[in-house]
DNA sequence: AAGAAATTGTACGGCATAGTACCGACGCCC
DNA sequence: GGGCGTCGGTACTATGCCGTACAATTTCTT
């Protein structure tokens, strides 16, 4: 596949750089068709490449020897998987995957180093949301120790209706429930609640969200701490 | 106060490097006390400086707008506080305060974006820190969201002993139960439970630890990912 | 020494979520 | 179009933690 030209790139992280960063990108990349439940990340392997979203999500999720997992961050297109690189970190714990179906850009771990090490602008932009993931981690841990099983889940489709074109997307509760480190028929009678209040409307291994602002108020100040700091971080005029 | 010789040194980081980049350090850094409570980087203002820990713990703390604090990560001799600075990032939402008093070497924040512009080995170590914080984080948002009030407190607990001298350290219930979000009597029972089983010994603002490994087993699985792989990140061999 | 403040111990009802089990419904595949 | 696997709905008990209140103890202040 084609890495778009500039002009239309989708991610926003690329969408921003200077065109002769892009450029050098563009070089070196390539684009790839992302399927659900592909993993961009193996844990404790080397990191192959780094992936900057063009649509759908990625989930990166933390585990411990006995099995628990649940998710620490989620990307699309407003970010880049496999910020470790940047960090001169060759390998993580931690897992990341498909979560919803889409395109992306990705480049080659060795020349992405190279890249990073060479370009400022393209250090300080990938940096800048290397740490709105950070916050966005800091928030799932401050969300999880006190936030309701309902606020917990009304953030999380807050954030993949930030990172998807539409209101609908594909998701079990079966999968939620794994993400959010609950019981799955937490997660449905959870749902019922949201849907009986008409912020969502579910069918079978879909959401859609119908009322965007009273999902907020149900979410509680669960939400919008990372959002605005990313959005304060990265920002068009570089 | 002065700052040491690397010779003497007892922050891990600046044990390790170079005596070139030590050395560069050393000539913009300036040696402080930290008293308990002091504020190391306030929410939403400039950092002023990042600060090397020599002894005492800071605690780095995620806030809603509505008041909700709760720990995110927690630094010691083996780290350092001011990461968003390498990622050239001059804010944050979150704050950092002393927990345990002690010493620490710091720099002036130009001084250190300065130095980790130009040093690539420091710029290495530090980013190497970095995702050991992003670790230690995410192993927050994984315990807070699939462990028990005990086992977290396990985690917490060896985690301090980790980064102070000796068995025994400063902290009262009510401290506990903001930093791991939860009521402060569920603390006192929980200190108990680990009491009774000969794991610590509680005083009035104190903690001793009695028996690491049996505190080990009570954390079950919460503790263990992020320490492992900080070993693995940030080894004397650089 | 007395009062104030901080820290810890304890109790009790109530709710949120866990753990588990089972069934119905939908959709895909042969 | 029948069968099977995935997904979602519901029920029940158990339990961990919340919210709250209040008292006892230790330490600090004056």
């Amino acid at each position: 596949m084609p890495v778009p030209s500039q002009r239309y790139v989708r991610n926003h992280l690329l969408s921003i750089l200077s065109p002769d960063d892009y450029e050098a990108i563009q070089s070196v990349a390539e684009g790839v068709a992302l399927g659900r439940r592909d993993i961009l990340i193996a844990a404790n392997k080397s990191i192959t490449h780094v992936y900057l979203l063009e649509s759908g999500i990625a989930s990166e999720v933390a585990a411990t020897p006995e099995g628990r997992r649940i998710e620490v961050c989620i990307t699309g297109p407003e970010g880049i998987v496999g910020v470790p690189l940047l960090l001169d970190v060759d390998r993580t714990p931690h897992e990341t995957f498909v979560q919803i179906e889409g395109d992306a850009v990705r480049v080659e771990a060795a020349a992405f180093r190279r890249l990073v090490e060479e370009r400022r602008i393209l250090r300080r932009i990938v940096g800048h949301y290397a740490y709105a993931a950070h916050l966005q981690t800091a928030g799932t841990a401050l969300s999880n120790g006190s936030h309701t099983l309902e606020e917990r889940l009304a953030r999380w489709l807050l954030m993949c209706h930030d990172r998807v074109d539409g209101d609908e997307f594909p998701v079990t509760h079966e999968f939620l429930s794994t993400m959010l480190g609950v019981r799955r028929p937490g997660v449905t009678t959870a749902i019922h609640s949201l849907e009986g209040a008409g912020m969502i409307k579910a069918r079978r291994s879909h959401v859609q969200v119908l009322d965007r602002d009273k999902l907020k108020a149900a979410a509680g100040d669960s939400y919008g701490v990372p959002e605005a700091e990313y959005r304060r971080l990265i920002h068009a005029g570089r």
